[in-house]
DNA sequence: AACACGAGAGTTTTT
DNA sequence: CTCTCGTGTT
């Protein structure tokens, strides 16, 4: 980069900190960074806010600031916190930073927020009201917990679906809402908080705690115990956020008890890095005005913008910029490029979705035998999964090597999640979730039945399941006692073993190897099982968890400030021993738990693995791909109709559709289909207005030369521009043949498979039109099939939704 | 305990 | 349409 550099690099060192090293500027991390990026990386050590436009070298920042702030020995690595969101971004900064100087990364606290809350609360333990060996409950855990309670206190499930509560509580969690906290207007709610107390209760009693408290737990211990709070104050001198964006309300409440706002004497820089344009989280509790909050209560002066994109071509930039521009609360921020304009953004219409998914693979063809592109580079996004099953079928018909992203990952499998059950119950037997899962699998002739007069024995008690085992009695009895004892028996006989030979004993004493090796495709299964022994072995030589246990935090001994802490002289420390960390030892079994919980596995194609990618635009966040193709882009897919009726969600669509566009380096699709089955009936859609909202100087209007396709007007475009796909985008896209009456008829209607009436229909129903139904209201027509008494008009009604109507008899007036 | 049937739902997702 | 879940039957 010719960029130029800081005039006097210098004199920004000596404005920064006491412990700048004048000789920085000559270091190789700075030399390869834009203006914008170096400023950020050379910040003083104040609160800033980083805005990364998408392919801005984000990533390239976070760590080349950290690498910075430790060559230049501002801060040790123990003073260093940098949170993420996904264990992949933990992972890549690590790896980044490993790469950019000789440092021990595991001396500075770099995870997720849940997998630093989760470390925070191994150390403190006692002090957060746990047992040692708490275990963590993922969604599925806490599902199956709730609807357990519910069960037990009788909840009318009609009125109170589990996973409705479950929404709740952790929606309550995410706000940083105790039961007490919450604020009941209506019975309704009432209710919801009672379970949500009782559910905590039940948690407690376990031993288990689910993903929100492990945030919400470390926020209040840092909230209500000052000398813990003073200790990491102390200690962490600079935090670093990635993706600030997606942080919500418990999430940045934690980060200001970690930093301490200023004039509540805390001595931390935040460095918070993200995009508001990329803000497609609220829908999970995401706060983007977490960052206006920030500059505000954190009082931040330095304010940068990443704006030069190293991604993608002009003319796929200036469609995202001129898109998202669309947007009115934003906080301002324009992508630009030194690349070419490169080649337009192909604009795409197809008859149906069959027709979209063939249209495809022929173009992936191409692109590959022709173009040269490689499988790999090549993404294929759509906004909702259900869309990826025509793609799936014309790909696998098509031979064509496809990987799809999402779905269940491989610590969710229910044969890993039956074994991991069982180890659970071994570090803590008082995990009723694990023990309900396990107790009668592989089949142990414990039925139901005896079940739940186990479940009454234990509530009577106020004790688990398993200690309730003892006072039951009969055959029942005894097979839950053989269930038990065998659990036990398995703790006993795996200690001093190492991870391997544990796994390796429980897959065989407990049966379930057997038990899948006897099902008929039971065979997936057991090589599942089989992995899981590799997956255990590769965290022990990647972790470094040995034979012997291993000190959960062994960042805090190096860090000067817990050098102060076992020293003397604070006043601090008489409650030392309350929060010894080095007193924390895991055992190789408990910490592969933990793995296990908080990392699900990867969701991603094998490297290497030549094959197109398929997958929802929100998992294509934070990837890059030479081409990309968004299909199904129509109004009530992308946007979504669930999304589109508020301004918000609107909004949030758009962002979304900018994420999607930002993906493509050189080559952008954009696919739309007239038609297209969901929910087994087909539905007629119009194209999206996102595509309304780009440049036209950056498009292409491609059609392919599809049968029936000609009844819209395009073949006479087609054949006047003298050729089959026309060129002149103008053309083809204004210059349609007037149909219907009004003009957005003329620009959107979409033609049925049935032949099209040259006429105007004599009911005068055209999409677009206002129409007045008696039962439901006035709605908006979206398209009209059909003729006679066979024609029907796809309304959509503000309060009743998207509705097919056969016009002969739906009572339908122009309004 | 395995299987079969019917009801119901069907944006997006990480930890 | 297609998948999941829960209930009921053998």
């Amino acid at each position: 980069m010719t960029h130029g550099l800081p005039s006097d690099l210098s004199t920004i060192n000596r404005m920064m900190s006491p412990f700048s090293d004048p000789t920085a500027h000559t270091s190789p991390l700075l030399a390869q960074l834009n203006h914008e990026q170096h400023r950020a990386v050379a910040l003083p050590a104040e609160h800033a806010l980083i805005l990364a436009g998408a392919g801005s070298g984000k990533t390239r920042v976070l760590t080349t600031r950290i690498a910075w702030l430790l060559q230049t020995s501002q801060v040790s690595p123990g003073g260093i916190l940098a949170v993420t969101f996904t264990n992949k971004a933990a992972k890549e900064m690590k790896l980044r930073l490993q790469s950019m100087l000789p440092v021990n990364v595991n001396a500075m606290w770099i995870g997720t927020f849940h997998g630093l809350c989760n470390r925070f609360l191994r150390a403190h333990y006692q002090l957060a009201g746990l047992p040692q060996t708490f275990q963590i409950l993922d969604t599925q855990d806490q599902l199956s917990a709730v609807k357990r309670l519910c069960k037990q206190f009788n909840v009318d499930e009609d009125r109170f679906p589990p996973k409705q509560v479950q929404y709740f509580i952790s929606g309550c969690k995410e706000d940083g809402q105790r039961p007490g906290d919450v604020p009941v207007r209506d019975d309704e709610t009432r209710r919801k908080v009672e379970l949500y107390q009782l559910y905590e209760e039940q948690c407690l009693r376990e031993g288990v705690v689910d993903f929100g408290e492990l945030m919400l737990r470390s926020y209040e211990l840092l909230r209500d115990n000052v000398h813990v709070r003073e200790h990491y104050r102390r200690r962490f001198r600079h935090i670093l956020v990635d993706e600030f964006q997606d942080t919500n309300k418990l999430q940045y409440a934690w980060l200001k008890q970690l930093a301490g706002l200023p004039g509540e004497g805390g001595e931390c820089a935040i460095l918070a890095v993200g995009d508001d344009d990329q803000s497609i989280y609220a829908f999970r509790g995401a706060r983007v005005g977490n960052m206006a909050d920030f500059v505000r209560e954190f009082q931040v002066k330095h304010q940068i913008k990443l704006e030069q994109n190293y991604r993608s071509f002009s003319n796929i930039l200036d469609s995202a910029n001129h898109l998202i521009s669309h947007n009115k609360t934003r906080l301002g921020k324009t992508l630009r490029t030194d690349q070419g304009a490169g080649e337009p953004v192909r604009v795409v219409e197809s008859p149906s979705d069959f027709a979209e998914a063939q249209w495809l693979v022929d173009e992936l063809r191409q692109l590959v035998k022709l173009d040269g592109f490689e499988r790999k580079e090549v993404a294929l996004l759509y906004r909702s999964n259900a869309q990826s099953r025509v793609l799936e079928t014309a790909l696998f018909n098509a031979g064509f090597p496809y990987r799809v992203y999402g779905g269940l990952r491989f610590f969710e499998r229910a044969e890993i999640k039956h074994a991991l059950a069982y180890l659970r119950l071994m570090e803590n037997p008082n995990d009723d979730t694990s023990f309900l899962r396990v107790v009668n699998f592989p089949p142990r002739g414990i039925g139901a039945r005896s079940i739940e007069q186990l479940q009454d024995a234990a509530r009577a008690a106020g004790c688990s399941l398993h200690d309730a085992v003892s006072a039951t009695t009969g055959k029942a009895g005894a097979n839950l006692a053989a269930f038990v004892a065998m659990v036990d028996v398995l703790r006993e006989q795996t200690e001093g073993l190492t991870l391997r030979e544990i796994i390796d004993l429980v897959l065989d004493k407990t049966g379930l190897v057997n038990h899948y090796r006897a099902e008929k495709e039971g065979a997936d299964r057991v090589e599942n099982l089989e992995e899981l022994v590799n997956a255990a072995e590769s965290f022990v030589t990647q972790e470094g968890f040995g034979r012997s246990a291993v000190a959960m935090p062994q960042a805090l001994s190096q860090s000067p400030a817990s050098q102060g802490l076992s020293g003397s002289g604070s006043a601090d420390l008489g409650t030392i021993d309350e929060f010894s960390e080095d007193g924390v030892i895991m055992s190789p079994l408990a910490a592969f738990l933990t793995h296990a919980s908080l990392e699900a596995g990867d969701n991603q194609a094998q490297a290497g693995e030549d094959a197109v990618q398929l997958m929802t635009v929100h998992a294509s966040k934070g990837l890059e791909f030479d081409a990309v193709f968004i299909t199904g882009l129509e109004e009530g897919l992308f946007p979504h109709e669930n999304s589109m009726n508020d301004f918000d969600g609107l909004e949030e669509e758009r962002r979304l559709m900018y994420v999607a566009i930002t993906r493509a380096r050189k080559r952008l699709y954009l696919s739309h289909s007239q038609t297209r089955m969901l929910h087994g009936q087909t539905r007629y859609n119009l194209k999206s207005r996102f595509l309304d909202e780009l440049p036209e100087a950056c498009l292409k209007w491609v059609t392919p030369k599809t049968a029936g396709f000609s009844n819209l007007g395009n073949a006479a475009g087609s054949s006047a521009s003298g050729g089959a796909w026309p060129q002149t985008p103008a053309f083809n896209r204004h210059a349609r043949p007037a149909w219907g009456q009004s003009s957005l008829s003329t620009e959107t209607y979409k033609s049925p498979p049935v032949p099209v009436q040259k006429a105007a229909p004599e009911h005068g129903i055209s999409a677009g039109k206002q129409v007045f139904h008696t039962k439901f209201g006035e709605g908006k027509v979206l398209a009209v099939e059909g003729a006679g008494a066979d024609a029907r008009a796809q309304v959509n009604f503000p309060r009743h939704g998207v509705k097919w109507l056969a016009l002969s008899v739906a009572k339908l007036t122009l309004v």
